[in-house]
DNA sequence: TGCGGACTGTTGCTTGCGCAAATAATCGTA
DNA sequence: TACGATTATTTGCGCAAGCAACAGTCCGCA
């Protein structure tokens, strides 16, 4: 029941992006208050998820830019507030005094443990456990080989390289 | 060559969480010099589209609001910005003096179609383009899937009903 | 040994968002 | 008709993110 002046503002790959766009917001939207509930914030999360698996539980600022896709500045202001919250040390780089390590200390992988018993409920509940097992294989599939193309390892500046 | 002392880390579901979350934070950040050319942010480009789809090429303040999953409040800024701009009209609701609509201008319309080429090529190159139909089939099942689990018409305040 | 250039992280400034309070209009009921 | 409750939108405030400028460190080469 759309009502469209020009057929270009229908085209299905807008439809297949908005498809995307909208799952993907639902379920941050249903996913916020698992961590909220514990203080923290998305970003937290993934941070420091991605610094529990990372080995010796630490990455580069740079590094933790490139994965989470943010500007430095952002990671330096995201590391400054994990660190005020203890979840998080910053080491100075062995070897190279420009680096900064952002290390997990225990009281982060504690409050990780804390959060995610509810976020997997969440995800299961909004996400994984809605989907029949075939159906999860074909969307893990294309979202796959989307992530692949389209995440060139270090996301920091795209300039299209047209 | 993940390093986890927790097991807990390493669930499947958080894998495919972080597929979504990756292939969307990569896919628009790809996309975005496409809009950010023709000087206008994502969310510009999001309500221009839905206006543009919507009857009479308007919605009220608050339909917007839950379509585009922004506040209310967030609502009345871009609508200020893109007014000012000229893309877009304020009009009170007839027969509700407290209702307001944001009608797409003819400007409006024509910012659209100036951005949706770039925007569509990119979406070929960096999305549908690079799945196989079989592929893409699968993917937009399952998106539809959690899509419309996730999404309950109206977005603005979810209070997990558990 | 010393100097210029490149790289890493931090700071100043601006922008945009959400929450909560304020404002304006409508509805229901006596 | 009048008043309290409800709904729609806007404003005040605080926080978080990006960009650009900056400071400190390292590397290469004469």
């Amino acid at each position: 029941m759309t009502e469209t002046d020009d057929p270009l503002f229908d085209d299905p790959r807008l439809t297949a992006a908005g498809l995307l766009f909208e799952a993907h917001q639902g379920l941050v939207a249903r996913l916020t208050p698992t961590w909220r509930a514990k203080g923290l914030s998305g970003l937290d999360v993934n941070a420091l998820m991605r610094l529990s698996r990372s080995p010796g539980r630490r990455l580069r600022m740079s590094d933790l830019a490139a994965q989470t896709m943010l500007s430095t500045s952002g990671v330096t202001r995201l590391v400054d507030r994990l660190e005020k919250a203890g979840l998080v040390e910053r080491q100075t780089a062995p070897g190279d005094r420009r680096g900064t390590f952002a290390e997990l200390t225990e009281a982060g992988a504690e409050a990780l443990r804390d959060v995610l018993p509810g976020y997997l409920e969440a995800l299961d509940r909004w996400f994984t456990g809605v989907l029949t097992h075939k159906q999860l294989e074909g969307l893990l599939e294309g979202l796959r080989v989307v992530r692949d193309t389209v995440h060139p390892d270090a996301v920091i500046g795209i300039d299209d390289p047209s």
